[in-house]
DNA sequence: CCCTGTCAAGTCACG
DNA sequence: CGTGACTTGACAGGG
């Protein structure tokens, strides 16, 4: 079992999500801030190590307008480099990534030019994890989108157009159950079309369910996974008692996440703890872990 | 330096 | 109809 967090770490000077304006585009301000968020990236992955956060996601911004029509630079040539030494070292600590393209990333929109735009954006992904040289294990995570007031429709179109996508895509392209559209049952009715393995969002699980055992679920979502896509990944949050339905937490809540890993307990996976405080909370998990 | 309006992209829910 | 939320604030111009 692995713990990580996404994109961010609140202890480290450094950012690797560093971006700028579209306006103030320029080849010169593209490898200013690769050359930065690489660099961060880096330290990030440094610091993991010896931490014992031994699963990260990549921010999307890595590559700012990486898949932009106004991107001419040829990134994927004058970084291959860089990003495989990245991808080196992540391969021989025996560390896990992933990544979680925004939220325009919708391949099943009804708008034809939005879909286009995502497939390009899910290209920048997997040829960014590619150039990395990262297994198949390296996943690119999704939710399945919008309902678009008619949801058998856009399940069936999300399916044809998985269907169509390019096979780098695909081998790492993973969907997520999300707090109110699209649940479980819907990632697995997906999952029988497509063979698509689904992440467990435990957090969304808990505000979108059907009433149903989070094992008996579980059990389900596990034997989505193939054994080259790695062991199943589970997003991990819990509710911030101040906000509203579905607002992350501060930081950890502690007996909320033994709840969880009680209710998984006999299932292998890696956890992302997708709390505000970052890598803080990820390091209280990997600690309780070790005398749970 | 500090302040703040605005930033590539979509969709839904809430008021 | 405008705004916030989503995995994440932070860029950049003006005072």
């Amino acid at each position: 079992m692995k713990i990580g967090y996404p994109c961010i770490n609140l202890s480290l000077d450094c950012r690797s999500s560093k971006t700028f304006r579209l306006a103030s585009y320029s080849e010169e301000r593209m490898r200013l801030c690769i050359d930065n968020n690489l660099g961060c990236l880096a330290k990030i992955l440094q610091y993991n190590l010896k931490h014992d956060l031994m699963f990260f996601r990549i921010t999307s911004d890595l590559v700012p307008f990486a898949s932009h029509p106004v991107c001419s630079f040829p990134w994927q040539a004058v970084y291959a480099t860089a990003l495989g030494k990245l991808g080196e070292f992540i391969r021989s600590k025996g560390m896990r990534v992933a990544m979680h393209p925004d939220q325009f990333v919708l391949i099943n929109s009804p708008h034809e030019d939005v879909f286009t735009r995502s497939v390009s954006e899910l290209l920048y992904h997997a040829e960014l994890l590619d150039l990395m040289g990262v297994d198949e294990t390296a996943k690119i995570q999704i939710h399945v989108g919008g309902v678009y007031q008619a949801k058998a429709a856009s399940i069936k179109r999300f399916i044809a157009r998985y269907q169509t996508l390019p096979e780098k895509i695909k081998r790492r392209l993973v969907i997520e159950n999300d707090e109110r559209l699209y649940d479980i049952h819907d990632c697995l009715e997906i999952h029988q079309a497509t063979s698509i393995p689904i992440v467990f969002d435990a957090f969304h699980f808990r505000c979108n369910n059907r009433g149903e055992l989070i094992g008996t679920v579980f059990g389900k979502v596990n034997k989505t996974w193939r054994k080259s896509d790695g062991i199943p990944i589970v997003d991990y949050s819990s509710q911030d008692p101040a906000k509203r339905r579905g607002a992350h937490a501060a930081s950890v809540n502690m007996p909320d996440m033994e709840v969880l890993l009680s209710a998984l307990q006999g299932f292998n996976f890696d956890i992302m703890c997708e709390i505000k405080d970052k890598e803080k909370s990820a390091l209280q998990i990997v600690s309780a872990l070790r005398s749970f």
